[in-house]
DNA sequence: GATGAATGAGTATTCATTCAT
DNA sequence: AATGAATGAATACTCATTCAT
């Protein structure tokens, strides 16, 4: 779905911009094929049918392009995200709007997965401002009275750590709408959703998509 | 708490199980301030004070030391959590107490942690059978009607994400008795269980601890 | 003092003369900060404000314009002593003056030293017409019967070395009057000159300069 | 005359010993051909008949054997001169004598002048410690009255100018008795020995070689 | 003539692995 | 069994030079 999508933003641009979303593009193939710390210089070069010198007008090293890619991912993910969840004003909704459209797009666009979750790993500046949504979400679930949770960076965390681990088995078994459900089911349950709240805000959603 | 755990183990033993166990011994320590990727053979023989050479008289490979290395602590972790689960009956006090000694032994042995958790990235074949017990404490809570949930691997995976997401939290900014209960709040919650129940939960393990 | 020589020289010409004298005076500035060896043509293209390219519509190589350089300061340091020396008719205060004049213009131009020096290690082709005066005045010398040498080119070679043996000891630890008239006096003795004898042409030298 | 010089110290030695000095040598002869900028690891690996990364085995970097290298020799030189000098009293003719089997060394060993005369240029600690000796005869002169000069750095490097220059061409025009003799001259003048005592100095030394 | 993007050969350095002692 | 020296494939990065615009 997401192949070549640097090079499409870049169709109409100078040669240089050409040159550089090409990297782009192909540093991301390249990670999901290999991972960060085998992703070589070469293969993004090649990959992208350029000279290997190239690579260095455009990135300094190796960590600035893979961090550049995380980063412009994570703005895209989140702008697609925000346009998704307009006009949505129940906190519940909204959690599970986001969970659902975000692990989708992960599983539509393997390969940004792959960089994303690499990167938390392998990053010195992990792409993280993808989940500012999640963090005003809760706290405006706990004001609407459906969330019972301290909003804080720990909760944060483990609702992300759900969200991981279910994209993850899902990127290597297959998507499931049944995996999706329960992945939801368990982030509201996390929030202090009562199930059968929970299995009521999934009913809406399926409505409203 | 750990160092030299290996060594320990072998102490009575020959000279070439020593020698095995020292060269384990600095694996964990070295995995443990550098990470899998970035550990070296050379790091690993010096710190066991062994030629270089040596290695390859008992491992095949650097992926072969590291397999076994995380391998044997699973093992051991997951003796150690048989062990103190003994006795237990209620299925949500049995997880509860499983997770609080294992995020414990965790925190105690931050080696050990790291080991795991890079692991999980970095191994072909990641020690997940530490686990072996949760699935059939799932079923078991399954059965006594105090869980609502599948008890599938996906199940597992989720549990495991947020023991996984905490623990490292714990690593970076230190033990927090609250970030405990509250991780053990989460898994009781995502297996269904209701907040006031949890707590009940809680509460008796404390008792028992 | 030297700074834009060339741009000054050419100034009233065309844009390709200016282009080209920009692109002389900017490797000038860049051989006197980092040497020959670590000169690269985008720095010489970035000090003068040009695009990478620009470069080669002006010269063959590297070495074609550091060649260039070299013989062109060497002409001018050439055309200003022929001009300071004119009508000094005694062989060893025409020496004293061209070694004062000399080392004092290197000093004035540092750049210009440095080039000069570097060029005898690093070119092909070292510029040393510059010194084609000294040997003339080693004759005179000799026919007037103040210096006892052989007039060869072991003897210029000599007296070069003292030179800049001098100018490089001041380049790094600043001008000194002191330096400069011992220096004289080495030529000198170096071409039979007695002490006292010497130190009546530095006199020479002080009341005419 | 001196190639292998290393090898031969190391003969007797262990492997290691062998081969850290034949990468010495090897280096040695590189720097000799091609200059210490341009001499590549590979090409002394090469010489030194040993694989690429051998090399790290033994030096961290190029401008480490460098370094090596160039003080090695000179502490050799300096050795050899200190025992060639043993008895001489006479400052004049210490000098002399110093001079002539400093020159004659390296004419003998051009590989080692090569890597003086460049260790020079390039060395961020060059091995001046060779030179001790001649501080102090310069000051045993001045002493002994036959030397009229400041006994500091500039004269120093004065006088080892001249030396280097002498070196150089004939390095490249060959040896040449009568050279040495009016390199001898030259120092002795700059020293401030008149004419007529400087050719008895050297008939002194012709006498006592 | 100027531009600047692309090129690709060249090189220092790392480190898992081998093997003679 | 242990040693540790040697190996050499792998790879990031530089920079003079080319060439299409």
């Amino acid at each position: 779905m997401q192949a070549g999508f640097f090079a499409q933003t870049a169709a109409a641009g100078g040669k240089r911009d050409r040159t550089h979303a090409a990297l782009l593009d192909a540093a991301i193939a390249v990670v999901a094929s290999k991972g960060m710390e085998a992703a070589k210089i070469s293969d993004m070069t090649e990959t992208a049918g350029l000279a290997n010198g190239t690579f260095y007008n455009h990135f300094a090293t190796k960590e600035d392009i893979l961090q550049q890619v995380a980063f412009k991912i994570a703005f895209e993910v989140s702008r697609r995200l925000d346009a998704d969840m307009e006009g949505i004003d129940d906190a519940a909704l909204r959690v599970v709007t986001a969970t659902m459209r975000f692990a989708g797009m992960m599983l539509d666009s393997p390969d940004w997965a792959a960089v994303l979750l690499d990167g938390r790993q392998h990053l010195a500046d992990p792409p993280e401002e993808m989940f500012r949504f999640l963090k005003a979400d809760l706290e405006l679930g706990v004001r609407q009275g459906v969330f019972d949770v301290e909003t804080d960076a720990f909760t944060l965390e483990q609702v992300t750590a759900l969200m991981g681990s279910a994209i993850q088995m899902q990127l290597i078994q297959g998507h499931s709408d049944d995996l999706m459900r329960r992945l939801c089911t368990n982030v509201l349950r996390v929030l202090g959703v009562t199930a059968s709240k929970a299995s009521r805000v999934l009913e809406r959603y399926d409505r409203s998509a």
